[in-house]
DNA sequence: GTCTATAAAAGGATAGAC
DNA sequence: GTCTATCCTTTTATAGAC
């Protein structure tokens, strides 16, 4: 492994442990702890917490791919299965965190109550990265689903189960309300797919 | 209106702050001067912070039909409508707050890392008051959805559905991402109507 | 660029009089 | 039950030497 940047490992750290804890539940203090760093040089990279989180949502907005997608989709090609790959590595997470799970970027959305603009855009741009490629997904599943389906907002759709199934699956502590929520899922697209072989 | 307790005062405006600016952004100093009180008084009430959460977590689910579902069921008898009724009712706190939105539980569930077992437990318990009244609806719904569906889960997806989509609505700032997931979940109820007719 | 020391403020909570 | 004063810790951020 490379030698890390003092930038890179401020970053790598705050994003875990924003993912963790909150932004507001971690302070700079824990930053400078876990990465051997002196306060001098965090402020020396970053002026201010809040652009330690610009760089996280930057980081994360330009890395779907590897840190996300790729990891989802290693071996899967078709385009619908893509979609509950992605959901089935959430699942993951939930599991691999006794259901503690929360999506990075869906927590700081409702932690933050009145983000800058800056933070506030960031975060809709990494939705944006997530939801873009979905409806990559079903674009790519062409005839399959009804031509006149709105692919973008199903795109959203499919965003808004995944952040509401992993909210009530941490709740809960229990992975069964993401299951649930998921099945709902694929009983739509089921209901959708024999609409689009219907009128076929 | 009758002259309030210190108790009440302090949980009233502590729903109204949580939901403004969360846990950890209020502090029990803006409790203090809110309410006009000193802190010997609520800390008379409440020997911590966390007991303040639990005790508005405590009035939030025992009181979800005075503080939702009447609101929101005003005049609405069909039990089907009345879930697009609650939806329209966050549709209207929406719009009401600029599209800064967040449902007062969703967020508290995510902005709580490490929350206490007996927070998480009442975090719970409210969005079983929530799923629960909305399967009541399903219910008395009767053979006009699929005899076979899945009420409870179908109730836990609606939850999904809205807090999934007033989380993008508020981090887009557009209540056009709340109508559109509310208009998937419509299709999604066309399609099990139908569904129950066909089978009818 | 990095070091140590420390400022300056905010936070939760307590003490003891009344 | 309520008042005022204050303790103690944590937190973000800065200063100035190296």
């Amino acid at each position: 492994m490379a030698a890390q940047s003092p930038r890179e490992k401020i970053i790598q750290t705050a994003i875990e442990l924003f993912w963790l804890k909150g932004y507001n539940s971690t302070s700079v203090a824990d930053l400078l702890s876990r990465t051997q760093l002196n306060s001098g040089s965090l402020y020396h990279v970053f002026p201010s917490k809040q652009d330690v989180l610009v760089g996280v949502l930057e980081t994360l907005r330009d890395n779907i791919g590897p840190m996300l997608l790729e990891p989802a989709w290693g071996g899967v090609a078709d385009p619908i299965d893509k979609i509950f790959a992605l959901l089935a590595h959430y699942r993951t997470g939930i599991i691999e965190t006794d259901c503690n799970y929360g999506c990075p970027i869906g927590s700081l959305a409702l932690e933050l109550h009145e983000p800058d603009p800056k933070v506030r855009e960031l975060l809709a741009a990494n939705f944006d990265a997530w939801t873009g490629a979905v409806e990559q997904c079903l674009k790519d599943a062409g005839s399959r689903l009804p031509a006149k389906l709105d692919r973008q907002a199903l795109a959203e759709f499919i965003l808004t189960t995944m952040e509401g199934a992993v909210m009530q699956a941490r709740t809960h502590r229990d992975v069964a309300y993401f299951d649930r929520a998921v099945e709902q899922l694929r009983q739509h697209f089921a209901l959708l797919e024999e609409n689009a072989r219907v009128r076929a």
